[in-house]
DNA sequence: CCCCAGGCACCTC
DNA sequence: GAGGTGCATGGG
């Protein structure tokens, strides 16, 4: 077992791990429950596994990470290269306060970022951020995280750590081993034949990550090439898994915000509402924006 | 019993 | 392109 920690004394940030992990924007991470190690403490751990192509080591591993401090993460692993991996997908290298300093500040935006301050936006791994977006349509959060669980367990690679069992999201490969009718008794719904679409298409070479080099708008209708990805779904993609910080998902939340604090910014269609969005929250980094106001107002205030 | 959930595919017009 | 419908499932 490895072990180690990542401090923040030396910057001007910080990270809230269970902001970033809880607030809806990844369905990966698991919560860990019960007394797993008998050589400390055992309260507030994260843990992920990850196949071998998404590690430095190129073999799978298992991350468990915890809020040590307001100003430290500490990380036990199969690998001595976790904080890598943190590095990745926690967006660790992200610099909160340059990142709030480039988005126009309003009273909604102000709560939110103080409110949520430590909250970063994830980078997911892209298969697997793109089946949990599809699954997420008409879904409420936890169960979506529940989905994703289920989908890990029956199809995914399981990984011993320390005694206990881990399990990798599955690969396309993986994945496409499931049916319509599997995917249903693990209560995706309808949605289950849009995965096991999309997980066909992904086996035959269409690579989401191919659009990466993409203009964000480009990017985004490429995605909804996949079944079950619509314009929400293919901005949640792009800005929780492929990096692109200025896609701002429309969903129910955010929606319900513009009509109620930007109400010149609705207009007729997903596009042009997304247009006005993105300009009011400054352009480049407006999926930030998003991110803090999405998890500050579902959690209310 | 009804209502709703990080929407989307599919069908008209 | 804009606008309406049906959709699986579980929890309140």
């Amino acid at each position: 077992m490895f072990k180690g920690d990542i401090s923040f004394e030396d910057r001007s940030d910080n990270i809230n791990l269970s902001a970033t992990l809880e607030s809806g924007q990844t369905f990966l991470w698991d919560r860990v429950e019960g007394e797993i190690f008998s050589d400390d403490t055992y309260d507030g751990w994260y843990s992920i596994a990850l196949e071998g192509k998404h590690t430095p080591t190129n073999t799978s591993e298992v991350v468990l990470v915890r809020q040590k401090e307001k100003d430290q993460l500490e990380w036990k692993s199969t690998t001595e290269k976790a904080d890598i991996i943190l590095y990745r997908l926690l967006r660790l290298g992200d610099n909160l306060n340059a990142i709030q300093g480039k988005i126009p500040v309003d009273d909604l935006i102000q709560k939110a970022f103080s409110e949520k301050s430590g909250l970063r936006v994830v980078r997911d791994p892209v298969f697997p951020c793109l089946i949990s977006f599809i699954c997420s349509s008409q879904m409420r959060i936890e169960r979506i995280h529940g989905m994703q669980s289920e989908i890990k367990k029956e199809f995914g690679q399981e990984i011993e750590f320390d005694g206990n069992a881990y399990y990798t999201y599955p690969t396309p490969e993986q994945l496409s081993k499931a049916t319509e009718e599997d995917l249903k008794d693990i209560g995706l719904g309808y949605r289950a034949s849009y995965v096991e679409r999309t997980t066909e298409k992904v086996v035959h070479g269409k690579d989401p990550r191919q659009f990466n080099g993409l203009e964000y708008e480009d990017a985004r209708n490429a995605l909804q090439e996949f079944v079950g990805v619509g314009d929400k779904v293919a901005d949640c993609v792009l800005l929780f898994s492929m990096g692109y910080l200025e896609a701002v998902p429309l969903d129910t939340w955010i929606n319900s915000a513009i009509d109620k604090h930007y109400p010149s910014c609705s207009a007729s269609s997903y596009e042009k509402t997304s247009k006005n969005i993105r300009e009011q929250f400054g352009g480049e980094l407006a999926g930030y924006a998003q991110t803090y106001i999405f998890s500050y107002l579902r959690e209310g205030d």
